[in-house]
DNA sequence: AACTTTATTGAATATAAATTCATTAATAAT
DNA sequence: ATTATTAATGAATTTATATTCAATAAAGTT
C-alpha cells in the first residue's frame, strides 16, 4: 500500500495561512489552497473531510504552536526578566508569521469555527497569568486584574507587530527594548 | 415617481454590521443581509451595484463615523485631558458597537476591499498624532515615534474593549480611569 | 516481478450563493 | 382620477465554489 505523504499536510496548512494573509478567511477557496500547496483539489479530501475540518485543524495547530513559541523553560528568573523574554519571543514570532495572526483573528469570528475550538480560544494563557500574579505578590506589578494587564500587553503587542510588518521593519534589540519599556511602565507598580 | 426609502440603506448597513459580528465577513450572504434588513434580495441591488460595493460603502461610512465619534472640539484643553476624553469616548463607542470593530478589522483583509478604501485605512488619525506631538513638545510624553505610542493606545483599547464586551461589562467611570491610567503611565515622560 | 492497497489527480457534478428580471406596488406629477 | 416613473419583490437564472469519483500512479507486500 502507498503511505500518506505527511509533508503534504504541512504544505496545505502553510497554504491556508499564506492565503489568509492576503485575502482573509472570506477569500479562501479550496482550489486556491490546493494550487498553493502544490496538490490536486481532490487530495485535500484525503486528509480532511471538508473545508470546515481543514480550517479547524489549522486553527488548532496554530494555537498549540503559538503557546510553545512563547512559553520557554525560564520559570526561575525574575518576573521582569521573564516578561521581557516573553515579549521578545512573541514579537519575533508574530513578526515572522504575520499571516498566522490574521488567520487566528479572523477564524475566531467565522462560520467555520467548531465549538471545541471556540472553547480552546479561552483556555490558554495561564502561564502569563501566573507570572503576573507572582509580580503582584512581589509588589512590582500594579494590583489590577489580569484581564486589564493582559489586554494592554497583548493589544499593544498585536498592533505594534502589525506596524512593524506593514512597514517592513525588523525586530531589532532596540525595538524590543523600546517597546517593552513602554509596556513595563504601564504595568509596573 | 416613487422615491427611494433612505432608511433602507441604514437598515442594510446595520444588517451587514450585525451579521458580521456573528459570522465575520466570511459568513456574509446577500440573502441573510436582506432578511436581516427586512427587504427583498433584489432591493439590495437598487442601492448597491453588487456585494463588493455594498461592503465598501459600509466600510467607508464606518471609518468616517468612527473618527467623528472620537474627535470632539476640545483642542484648547491640556494634552492629558484631551487624551482622557478621547480614551473615554473611544471606549464607550467601541463597547457600544463591537460588531463595527469586527467589520473594520476583517474587511481590511478580505477580497472585497477596494483600492480607495485601502488607502483610507492609512490616512485618518492625524488628530491623535498632532496631540501626541504637542505632548512631546511639552515634555510630558516620551519622545518616541508616534507609531509606537499609537500602537500601545489603540492596541490596548481594542483588546480591553473585547474583554469588556465578551464579559458583558459596562464602561464605568472607574474602568475608564483605571485603563487610562495604565496607558498614561506607559506613554508619559 | 506480480499483486494489493491506498494516494493522487482533475474533470465532472453537486451545492451554494450572487445576481437578474418580469411582475407588482408606491409615490409623484398632470 | 389617471398616468408615468421608479422602488420593491422573490422566484428563476447565473455564477462561483465545494466536493466527488473513475482513472491512474506510487508504494509496499508476497
Amino acid at each position: 500500500m502507498r503511505p500518506r505523504d505527511e509533508q503534504k499536510i504541512d504544505a496545505i496548512f502553510a497554504a491556508v495561512i499564506k492565503l489568509t494573509g492576503s485575502v482573509g478567511i472570506a477569500g479562501l477557496k479550496m482550489t486556491d489552497i490546493a494550487r498553493e500547496a502544490g496538490v490536486a483539489d481532490g487530495t485535500l479530501y484525503t486528509y480532511f473531510r471538508n473545508k470546515e475540518e481543514l480550517l479547524n485543524s489549522v486553527y488548532y495547530q496554530l494555537k498549540r504552536k503559538g503557546v510553545l513559541a512563547i512559553v520557554d523553560g525560564s520559570e526561575h528568573l525574575p518576573v521582569k526578566i521573564q516578561l521581557y523574554k516573553m515579549w521578545e519571543s512573541s514579537l519575533k514570532y508574530l513578526v515572522t508569521e504575520p499571516a498566522e495572526t490574521i488567520f487566528l483573528e479572523h477564524f475566531r469570528v467565522s462560520p467555520f469555527i467548531s465549538e471545541d475550538n471556540k472553547k480552546l480560544s479561552q483556555q490558554l494563557g495561564q502561564y502569563l497569568e501566573r507570572l503576573l500574579e507572582r509580580g503582584k505578590e512581589e509588589m512590582i506589578i500594579k494590583p489590577l486584574s489580569n484581564e486589564l494587564l493582559i489586554s494592554l500587553l497583548t493589544g499593544f503587542l498585536k498592533d505594534y507587530t502589525r506596524h512593524l510588518v506593514n512597514h517592513g521593519l525588523k525586530v531589532t534589540e532596540a525595538r524590543v527594548q523600546e517597546s517593552f519599556a513602554l509596556s513595563w511602565d504601564a504595568i509596573k507598580a
